[in-house]
DNA sequence: TCCAAACTTGGCATATTTGACAAGTCAAGG
DNA sequence: CCTTGACTTGTCAAATATGCCAAGTTTGGA
């Protein structure tokens, strides 16, 4: 674990959410709806391709939208 | 698994990087030093208290200072 | 009690995330 | 073609994370 540089990482989990996104079914305008709360699609966009850095509570809010764990959600230990 | 507040999901993380800190006999300024590049120690403390919320990117050199993966680090699933 | 280390808290400047909107690209049908 | 849905990309404003410094508080030991 060569200490991963902060846009690889980005790049990393961005794919990990566009994955889990597109197992669903869903897209990108349908994951921001079943977000709790506000979250605004070009958004969804920029963490899937890596462009931003996310927030923890984002990120949360994320996995619950994908019923997944947040623990499991960045559980990127294969790539 | 209820919807968990912002400042609550904050105040979890913090509660748990706080314990595996002091399980390694580490001082905030001791894991501030440990953390790959530059990371204030102002920081660490508003972390551990929940008073921010912190990106990807510091989660996972947190994660790293700890040694210990982010999966881990955020697997908040007994609280 | 005194001291020093550890931690908290406030303010400030800067960088970045985010929400919002607009425009552009692209692919699949009709 | 043309349209529609899905996605990308740019810009802007607001909110906030972060680094930094300074001052204050807490805690544990001598």
């Amino acid at each position: 674990m060569p200490s991963l540089e902060k846009s690889d990482l980005q790049k990393i989990v961005g794919a990990r959410i566009q994955k889990l996104r597109e197992e669903r079914g869903f897209t990108q305008v349908d994951l921001a709806g079943k977000i709790e709360g506000v979250f605004d699609t070009t958004n969804v966009s920029r963490l899937e391709s890596g462009r931003t850095n996310p927030t923890l509570y984002n990120l949360h809010r994320i996995a619950e939208a994908l019923e997944i764990s947040l623990s499991e959600l960045l559980d990127i230990s294969e790539e």
